[in-house]
DNA sequence: TTTGTAATTGCAACAAAGTTGCATTAGTAA
DNA sequence: TTACTAATGCAACTTTGTTGCAATTACAAA
């Protein structure tokens, strides 16, 4: 499936990239410029997590977040990174903190979802 | 408020207790030896959360699950563990892995959110 | 430039998870 | 037994996310 350019994914990235934090499908639709019906930013996201652009967090509240974190852009194979939710500003953000666990013997552990949920320094 | 001893409460308390996993709101419902309203079973689920016999944890699929684990009945400040949803079994279980991070100056960690995804033993 | 194909979009309908208002039922303390 | 109020069932509703389908549109090839 060829992938082509289009305004909404154009615009997604740009605001994705731009905020650097972790949106949710409703922030997005928010903060858009243009016009962009809900169901195609949906697709749009899912098609950006499939080629890897981006990544999608579940918080607490159940709801998928979606960022594009450079720092993380080599995706290594565990490419786990704390999530931080400020409750006070109702942002998402990508922490630099790596994930570290040791599972049990013959777990084999494919994906992670952390998040932490308190007040940023921005909030304190 | 006090709290009133129910028959719905005692099935959904024993079947968790019993199941030793974190159940999502269907499988108990599905679970449960008697029959017990949807809204019911999610007040009595809140309602353990509120008193702190259970605890919730939000999966990657966005769902709510429940679970008491006895090794984090002395309720730590930060009592917070790893979770593991197997995708083959499709359960997820306490792991006795607490949740270590070091966050930026400033950052007020109330809660975590922690779940690995993969395999388990079992399934291995 | 023009054209053809398939990717993309919008719309509407749908599904699943969870909550809530309200009238009824049922613990439990007095 | 009685009275009070917590708990329940039911139905309606909200939110999040997905999907089928017909109409557009990006873009590569002619």
């Amino acid at each position: 499936m060829n992938r082509r350019n289009t305004p909404a994914k154009e615009a997604v990235l740009h605001l994705l990239a731009q905020s650097g934090k972790a949106l949710s499908h409703d922030a997005i639709e928010r903060e858009l410029d243009i016009d962009v019906n809900r169901a195609t930013i949906y697709r749009v996201l899912n098609q950006f997590c499939e080629d890897e652009i981006a990544h999608r967090i579940v918080a607490e509240d159940g709801k998928q977040y979606f960022a594009i974190c450079k720092k993380c852009e080599p995706h290594e194979v565990v490419h786990h990174h704390f999530h931080f939710r400020c409750v006070s500003c109702d942002t998402i953000e990508c922490l630099q903190i790596p994930v570290q666990y040791a599972v049990p013997d013959g777990y084999d552990v494919r994906h992670a979802n952390c998040v932490l949920t308190g007040t940023c320094n921005a909030c304190a």
